[in-house]
DNA sequence: TTTCTTTATTTTGAATACAAAATACAAAAT
DNA sequence: ATTTTGTATTTTGTATTCAAAATAAAGAAA
């Protein structure tokens, strides 16, 4: 009871596929989606891939423009930098909610994301990308809002920027992610805000010089 | 040139209708949408009703269960509760960025929102809440970033709320606003946050006990 | 050649059609 | 009376069809 599976829609794989395709570039920023094309390549009818590119389309992944067409989503610098400063309004409530809701069992997960890079002489860029991922993730998680996890998917678009590798070298936001969650950890939601603020303005700035 | 309408789309016009349909209770909370039915209600196929559908489903004011139906969304407490930290995120973080971008003259009109209200020893409710609400947006607006003023979109919802009436006495709120308007006015950006937080949390709080 | 019209082709948005699943209903069994 | 089982109806999800708009192509005028 209970227990039901949610997703007998054809439109769900679709939208899976096409945002695995937009996210490895096989689907490359810019271009054109002609449905009935995109549709028989997929083995499916307009109707399931058109409800797939509309929900691409909240998520900001696909553009359309009426009677026009729909466009993979090429994302400028400044809607980038748009993208950081609602980075930075989403996470930095979850990490106020979750230093109230968090258990210490799971702030100590937390803290476990980044063991293996702790002593660490030479860091895996790869590895540590993942990482930092899982943590900001972990951190939406642990806010239990399910609201802001919707608004954290918008900042999905972020994603790309990792596909570009990473901002900052691990050096510069390993302690930037330890100061939070240490915060975290003492129950201490002003530090921890600042922490996480003054680590996703960094890396925006970076990205707004260049 | 670059001066064309953009929404040649059956479902802009089905959309904004539903929508004013649930806001004002015509569609009312918990009811299934049957889609043939709505549609001819409406006088149009199923096809641009249920892109509507799916975009107020995006804006959580509609709920789909797969192969079951479309319902107006039925918003719990608790879901209210997730709403409000979700607004306190974003405007906090949108008072920030209006105080790096606004000019003294839009600071000015933000001001003047509430003007009419500042030595008035008796307020009018309906029309003090339109000004609450014009306040709040015009801060959006004035933070200049499109992905924020989407998020903002997702706390539709709250209108809801209000439809129940104000959840404080405007005697209450009126000082909160002229302190985060002052804070803005100075450009200082930690009390305008901490206003803002102040404001949002403490109309939380009133739901949160009842 | 280059630009402007006119015509053909493609593609979108909307309506309709249809199969599969969900729901409602009625009769039979407990 | 209450539950169960089988059948009819409704409703959804998907495919298909069609008209209108956008794009591409081809020919005429500069």
């Amino acid at each position: 009871m209970g227990n039901f599976v949610q997703h007998d829609e054809l439109s769900k794989p679709v939208y899976d596929r096409l945002k695995e395709m937009i996210e490895n570039g096989t689907l490359s920023p810019g271009q054109k989606l002609v449905q009935e094309k995109l549709a028989s390549a997929l083995g499916v009818s307009r109707t399931p891939l058109l409800k797939a590119l509309q929900n691409l389309e909240h998520e900001m992944l696909v553009e359309s423009i009426p009677r026009r067409g729909m466009y993979v989503k090429k994302i400028s610098l400044p809607e980038m930098v748009q993208v950081y400063e609602c980075r930075e309004a989403v996470e930095c409530m979850a990490v106020r909610l979750a230093i109230a809701r968090a258990t210490k069992a799971e702030i100590l997960k937390l803290k476990g994301i980044f063991d293996p890079f702790a002593g660490a002489e030479k860091i895996e860029v790869e590895k540590y990308r993942r990482a930092d991922e899982k943590f900001h993730d972990l951190i939406i998680d642990l806010s239990q809002n399910p609201v802001l996890k919707k608004m954290y998917l918008l900042s999905n678009l972020q994603q790309r920027v990792y596909q570009l590798g990473l901002l900052r070298p691990p050096e510069e936001t390993l302690v930037e992610h330890q100061q939070i969650i240490t915060a975290i950890y003492n129950r201490d939601v002003e530090a921890a805000d600042r922490a996480m603020r003054n680590h996703i303005s960094l890396s925006r700035k970076k990205l707004e010089v260049g």
